[in-house]
DNA sequence: TTACATACCGACCACCGGTCGGTAATCAAG
DNA sequence: CTTGATTACCGACCGGTGGTCGGTATGTAA
């Protein structure tokens, strides 16, 4: 019974996340069970627990593992480029779909775990995790936005105007998820017009929230064509 | 061991109510605990089964108990007032602070049980609850008002556009719970001045989401003055 | 070889949500 | 005042959970 294989901690460490992950896109967190992860990874509890210091750990690993890298380069195109608040806000944005088109499997697994039932407490601290990194750096640019006459906001506006936007681009996975499931079930075209629509309404919505002007709003909407979808099967 | 009393069904089922919000106002829905429950109702749990199927159950009845007569009141608002959609949108939206207003103490369990960590699981279904009351009146009205002229929206951007909406509606609590804290550590002119900043950036943002021209945004900000906020303490 | 750190094991624990056979209160009918 | 059916309620009990811990195997460096 006692097969012990040692394995580099870091490999074990991920072996352990990918099983979690897994489970988590096929049941709800509160009945994917340790001992279910345990089985999946082909380790004991006792090595489980050498590992991850609590069933909670494991899941904002998970969290870190799916979403950190989206959200660094996000953040970084932010933080590099030069220009007005609108030409960094368009990077900001474009570099999230870029993520999103590079990594599509990424973003399928987290739509897939998103649509569980019971797992609002993964989805929560997702949300909680990219606010967190995103929201202080999209005030600081729509305030300087402001003072520079690109954007139309007032400073008491700056949150919720802030809060609606971030909504906006964390809401897109319900839309992509419908679309895969377009095409998967063999409608890409139906698929393709849905996410078009959708980033459509996003540049739409995104202008009308920092008050832009209407060659602002096309040359925004512009920074974002080209995206596929990227609306592989998985 | 057994004092057994007896008590009108409804009036035990509003006790287990009772207790199951004031523990959940202090701990995660996951460490509340059946049993604290039942101690807290001082009710066997044989009893507390008797009334409810399961533990899943009595927040489904703890949040209905709490959001339902709100999420009424401002439909029928919508249902009821005649005139263009922008009256009828400023008439829901006002119902709703009203019953806000009214009912100061709910909003506050409300506050109090969603800013507990590890409540994601009742702060999602209630969100669930209420979108899936609101939206499919308010898509209904905002294509109305895109019809009729009082709004300007395009129909892929509707859905949206009225998600956006209804985020803004729904995150309000944050706010108000912040103020409430203020109000509470003796800075009460704060905390009115942060619950009107905030109403009146909804005002705004709402007017900007649905593309409504300067005279319009004044008449929707105007549906809204007079509310005082009702920062009781509890 | 030896000595030490660490990856790993699995029996064990307290406690959880939920079940069930039984008991006591209530009330309508005779 | 009985009787009998109904229902509110009780608490011992169950399978399974997340988490612990003393112990064992494995790798490494002297």
């Amino acid at each position: 019974m006692s097969l012990r294989r040692r394995m580099p901690p870091e490999a074990r460490r991920s072996a352990i996340l990918a099983a979690a992950t897994e489970l988590m896109a096929g049941h709800g967190w509160d009945t994917v069970t340790v001992s279910g992860i345990v089985d999946a990874a082909e380790i004991s509890k006792g090595g489980f627990y050498h590992h991850f210091s609590s069933k909670d750990a494991v899941m904002e690993a998970v969290i870190r593992d799916l979403a950190a890298s989206g959200l660094d380069s996000a953040v970084r195109a932010l933080d590099t480029t030069e220009g007005d608040a609108l030409k960094r806000f368009t990077a900001f944005v474009t570099a999230g779909l870029d993520w999103e088109s590079a990594r599509a499997e990424t973003l399928d697994q987290i739509a897939r775990i998103a649509a569980q039932r019971g797992n609002d407490p993964f989805f929560g601290r997702l949300q909680e995790n990219a606010i967190e990194h995103l929201r202080p750096a999209l005030v600081a640019l729509v305030r300087a936005g402001a003072a520079e006459g690109t954007f139309s906001m007032s400073d008491a506006e700056t949150g919720p105007a802030v809060d609606l936007l971030l909504h906006l681009l964390l809401s897109r996975w319900r839309t992509i998820a419908e679309a895969r499931g377009h095409a998967r079930a063999g409608a890409p075209d139906r698929a393709k017009r849905i996410v078009a629509d959708r980033l459509n309404a996003e540049s739409a919505l995104m202008a009308r929230v920092l008050g832009l002007t209407e060659a602002q709003a096309a040359s925004l909407a512009e920074g974002r064509t080209g995206y596929a979808g990227s609306l592989s099967a998985s």
